[in-house]
DNA sequence: GATATTTTTGAGCGATCGCTCAAAAAAAGG
DNA sequence: CCTTTTTTTGAGCGATCGCTCAAAAATATC
């Protein structure tokens, strides 16, 4: 058997091939909604390297080349959690041409929580927010930064409305949108509590009648 | 063990030597509360026993002996927590006159929350919820349990509102605690963020507007 | 002081934690 | 087929987990 010290070839990087995927037995996405699922669940720290070794099927080795660390795969769920519930929020309001409409009926949405069926019923970024501390500060402030995404959808839909006039000249969409925030934040942490649907059904239904009453000319009030 | 089952405080009078605690090195009252400072901060998972060994400066052997496991020592520590939430909410509705203005002042004083030093802004309760799972199912309930006392304090709060005649009498006072209960538990989240204190006080301002609008003749409305 | 009882200590248990890496298996290129 | 490169495996690392218990120290009773 030959074998050459040297290289015969200076070989420049082949960008094409290196850009294809080769084959793997496990698909990264499928993966990382796996991981996601367990995470939502359980949160980070009740969340073993051995749940996620059961869970995606992979061995150590193949969780750590795929996704680095611990650490890391978590703050990629939190990312994709975060992308999937404004793809939701974004087609409710989309599904509504008044905007205080598309954000009341994103709250009624809210109030069927408990029929879904869901690895939690609590927002995982909040669930995240609430858990983490100085140890996971990167991905606190990840999930931070996720809900000010949220938060500025809000803001976003408060200001168009108020621009199209649905909204009185001096609500302040800002004020209005963290309001909205700290409203879901709430309902959906009421939702994991140990409650009827009813209840949570009335709760979503006062707070999107809330949102409602908001309109220009509306008599207002928390009925 | 036997220890276990007899008051951890001197009751007085001496009527009972058999019943009189010998005098220990540590005071159960204060480990609790350093317990609790630990959990409220770091929530159950993240909180280990090096971590109370430390903070308590007790041993192993001592913790167990005091409180049992980790487990019933968090749940104590639960409800001494929810025991002194309630006192300060009393104080505060006390001191008012009006049940809807004793609540809008609930409300408000949250509003100060970034500016008190307290292990977490937000509610260890919540914190609770959120983060425990099937394996601590002990402790969920009783976070479950505790929400439900306060719940039930805003409940009956406004129900006196009503019986006053402050609140209108097709206002349902179970469906208003609701409410309070979710905005609170939002408010003290959001409190939670990387937020400017002026943020907060102003959602707490709105927050207590909408409760204080509730009022008979009110014209209503989220200002 | 002597004795009985309670409290505290701390070494260390078995289990599990997040993670590494050399070797084996699989896929791509020739 | 053989070679090269990438992916996957899984035994096992050092650290830490919650916790136990015999021994030591401290306190109460006589």
């Amino acid at each position: 058997m030959l074998t050459t010290l040297l290289p015969d070839t200076l070989v420049i990087g082949q960008p094409l091939d290196s850009l294809m995927p080769r084959t793997t037995r496990h698909n990264r996405q499928e993966s990382l909604e796996k991981a996601l699922t367990l995470f939502w669940l359980k949160g980070f720290h009740a969340t073993s390297l051995k749940d996620l070794e059961t869970t995606l099927d992979m061995r150590p080795g193949s969780i750590y080349a795929a996704f680095g660390s611990k650490d890391q795969l978590f703050q990629e769920a939190l990312s994709r959690y975060a992308q999937r519930a404004l793809a939701e929020l974004d087609r409710i309001l989309w599904a509504h041409d008044s905007a205080l409409d598309g954000l009341a009926a994103y709250l009624r949405q809210l109030g069927g929580l408990r029929e879904r069926e869901l690895p939690s019923r609590a927002c995982m970024l909040v669930k995240s927010l609430l858990e983490l501390g100085d140890r996971e500060a990167a991905a606190r402030e990840k999930a931070d930064t996720l809900l000010d995404g949220m938060e500025a959808r809000f803001i976003e839909r408060f200001a168009a409305a108020r621009a199209q006039g649905e909204l009185a000249p001096d609500q302040d969409p800002v004020r209005l949108g963290g309001r909205l925030q700290a409203e879901v934040m709430g309902l959906r942490s009421y939702a994991q509590r140990d409650i009827e649907s009813d209840a949570l059904k009335a709760l979503a239904e006062d707070m999107a009648q809330s949102v409602e009453a908001l309109r220009s000319g509306s008599q207002g009030g928390r009925a």
